[in-house]
RNA sequence: GCCGACGUAGCUCAGCUGGUAGAGCAACGCAUUCGUAAUGCGUAGGUCGCCGGUUCGACUCCGGCCGUCGGCUCCA
């Protein structure tokens, strides 16, 4: 029998024979390791422990102590969920599970019944006895005939139909623990006795296959780790993740209402309109820079706009109709500026001299979203983006993204956010135009986004009906992902709206449109700030800048002048005048993470000074100094929107 | 829209198997006038999301609707 040689991390390198398992070679390393062996590692890639080796390679051993190695238990965990649902429902199909597992794991069932919060609770109580029966995962490659044969057999339809998905040539894994046994890539703990500590987070309907036109399966999911303590870790992080969801500070902070007589249509208190302002004002300040035009077109148009645009087919449902006022045609409530902006583009006859045209607007916005999919600010009825369509020669295009990734580059910086993922979203289903010029289109965006120094990912199938599309997403305290900035590319409007413009050959020609947003919705783009900052947002940003806190009664007067001063220069600021405790003034101002204190006593009344207690970097007293200096020091802080 | 859970005072929440509601914080009043994260006492505040049903009696049980949350789907 041949041998091979197996690298390791530390350098060694073992020789083994042809045809071991990663398994033989962690014992062959040493016992302990082989006891603590999750799953094995070559090339990056996670392999099973049973796998055989055939050829030279680099191996790592994954253990509890390696993250992926959370991914193997969780994965494990899964199958133990599935088994102990057909324990206790022998009638259930089961059809597969997730593939991304660093977070928690799911299956999917077909039951006549969805699952009760009671029946999760037998589930779980039924995994906890599995594990504890210790059963190795056994790993076995079969043939598509055997694998058909065996699901058959258990009345597993679901699974047979996934069956006929893997493609030929492919090799058909299956894995059992105990009796259980279900088609899986793998990989897989060595044993049960090795999922430490798991639990069952909620049951949710999910459409088969994510097809809304197929039936409702049962989902579960839940999540697993090595020890009791990681698990209680991981509830600990994500319940410090929901103290700064921005619906909780929201309401905590008196930034905005959800109302429910206004379904996803947010009501902006005082606070919540400064920052929202703080936003516009910020974007609109870069206009000059970056050579926008504002505008602002029409919130409703008579339904003959949306027609020419398209909207009025792709997207009748989701936006609000009313009757005209006379017999007049329907008219619609905006769902987007780009029809308007094509329609100003027409107005007049356009040189190419006045290319590229960058029409930018903040209307508000109204899309008639159906009611499952609202989430607070993240996704709503009522919004404004701060969006503009570019109309430029064909030519112009890559220019014009990697412009657009200067500015949101800009944006980004400022506002101390990093974290983005961008992502080219391509050629849906249902689209307009020639598929030769969307490949032409979907290869110029990903090349303007490599230039601009971002890595750029792929998400196939997800553009707009009109063109490709390039997302800027960002995670919220949950991890979910929500796309902010997005450029995309119109290979539609232009041509429906019959716009031309005269080049400089004299001729006729059709411009290029790109619809671009930095911050995309501002709801949305809230929704991720607050929580990014948990409300503690940069003085430029802050509702209330400044809070003036008088010790005594006998200081209201000069609180009040310092305050007055303050306001004159363009300050938010508040005066808490009540007879309430120093400390307790403070605790509240911290809590409304208010970014300077004052504090006003007999000392900085005497000397006509003040002492700032700086939030944000700790400071609690700070040199006294006169108000004027301090007014001047706070407001050249605001006008450079320091971070 | 679909699946599930939830909906009690401004906020956060308690209220066992049906007998018309309670706490903390906030608000308001009085006292306190205090130097860097909670002063004390008191007052007020709720047709228990809405509508209907069962019952002598419903916050509690049942049904419908509305909304919220978590998923799914969708997202110009």
């Amino acid at each position: 029998m041949s041998t091979i040689e197996v690298g390791l991390p530390d350098g060694r390198t073992l020789e083994v024979s042809q045809g071991a398992t990663v398994l033989d070679v962690a014992e062959q390393i040493g016992a302990g390791l082989a006891r603590a062996a999750l799953a094995g590692r070559i090339a990056g890639e996670l392999v099973d422990l049973r796998q055989s080796l055939d050829a030279s390679c680099s191996l790592e051993i994954v253990t509890t102590k390696d993250p992926a190695g959370g991914e193997v238990i969780r994965h494990s965990a899964e199958h133990v969920m599935a088994d102990a649902v057909k324990r206790l429902f022998p009638q259930a199909q089961v059809d597969a599970g997730r593939t991304d597992h660093t977070e928690k794991f799911q299956y999917d069932f077909k039951v006549a019944e969805p699952f009760t919060p009671e029946d999760l609770d037998a589930i779980a109580a039924q995994m906890k006895k599995i594990v504890k029966e210790k059963a190795d995962f056994v790993r076995e490659v079969v043939t598509r005939e055997e694998a058909e044969r065996i699901f058959t057999e258990m009345g597993e339809d679901l699974k047979v139909q996934r069956l006929h998905d893997i493609p030929d040539g492919q090799d058909i894994t299956l894995f059992r623990h105990g009796k259980f046994v279900d088609l899986c890539r793998g990989p897989h703990v060595r044993n049960t006795k090795q999922i430490g500590a798991m639990q069952l987070i909620e049951a949710a309907g999910a459409y088969w296959k994510g097809d809304e036109r197929n039936e409702m399966l049962q989902r579960i999911y839940g999540t697993a780790f090595a020890t009791k303590d990681e698990l209680k870790e991981h509830n600990e992080r994500l319940e410090q993740a929901r103290e700064r969801d921005h619906r909780r500070l929201g309401t905590q902070l008196d930034l905005f209402h959800l109302d429910p007589d206004a379904p996803g249509s947010p009501y902006y208190l005082p606070k919540g309109m400064v920052v929202y302002n703080g936003l516009v004002d910020f974007m609109k300040s870069l206009y000059p820079k970056y050579g926008y035009s504002e505008v602002m077109t029409p919130q409703v148009n008579r339904a003959r706009i949306y027609k020419t645009s398209g909207h009025y087919d792709m997207f009748h449902d989701d936006m609000f109709w009313m009757d005209g006022a006379d017999d007049e045609e329907e008219v619609g409530v905006k769902a987007t500026n780009c029809p308007c902006h094509c329609r100003v583009f027409s107005l007049g006859k356009r040189s190419y001299r006045e290319l590229p045209l960058r029409l930018a607007e903040f209307s508000r916005l109204h899309r008639n979203e159906r009611s499952g999919t609202l989430t607070g600010l993240s996704r709503v009825r009522s919004m404004a983006q701060d969006d503009a369509h570019i109309f430029c020669e064909p030519e112009q295009v890559e220019d014009e993204v990697a412009r657009f990734f200067e500015m949101l580059k800009e944006v980004y910086t400022a506002l101390g956010l990093d974290g983005l993922e961008v992502k080219l979203e391509t050629r849906p289903e249902e689209f307009m135009g020639d598929p030769a010029d969307w490949d032409v289109a979907e290869g110029r965006l990903k090349d303007a986004v490599e230039a601009a120094g971002f890595q750029c990912g792929i998400n196939p199938g997800e553009a707009a009906f009109y063109g490709p599309k390039v997302a800027c997403d960002f995670k919220d305290v949950l991890g979910r992902s929500w796309t902010l900035g997005t450029i995309q590319m119109d290979m539609a409007m232009p041509g429906r709206f019959g716009l031309h413009y005269t080049g400089r050959d004299g001729e006729e020609h059709q411009p290029a449109m790109l619809h671009r947003a930095v911050l995309g919705s501002l709801e949305r783009f809230m929704s991720l700030y607050i929580e990014h900052t948990a409300g503690d947002f940069p003085l430029w940003l802050s509702p209330v800048q400044v809070a003036i806190l008088p010790i005594a009664d006998r200081h209201h007067d000069y609180a009040r002048k310092v305050a007055d001063t303050l306001a004159a220069g363009g300050i938010r600021v508040f005066v808490d005048d009540r007879a309430e405790k120093l400390n307790y003034k403070i605790r509240e101002a911290e809590l409304q993470k208010v970014p300077i204190m004052c504090v006003l006593g007999d000392q900085e009344e005497e000397a006509g000074t003040v002492s700032p207690r700086l939030r944000r970097v700790g400071e609690h007293r700070a040199e006294a100094m006169a108000v004027d200096a301090f007014v001047e020091d706070l407001t050249g802080r605001v006008a450079r929107r320091e971070v």
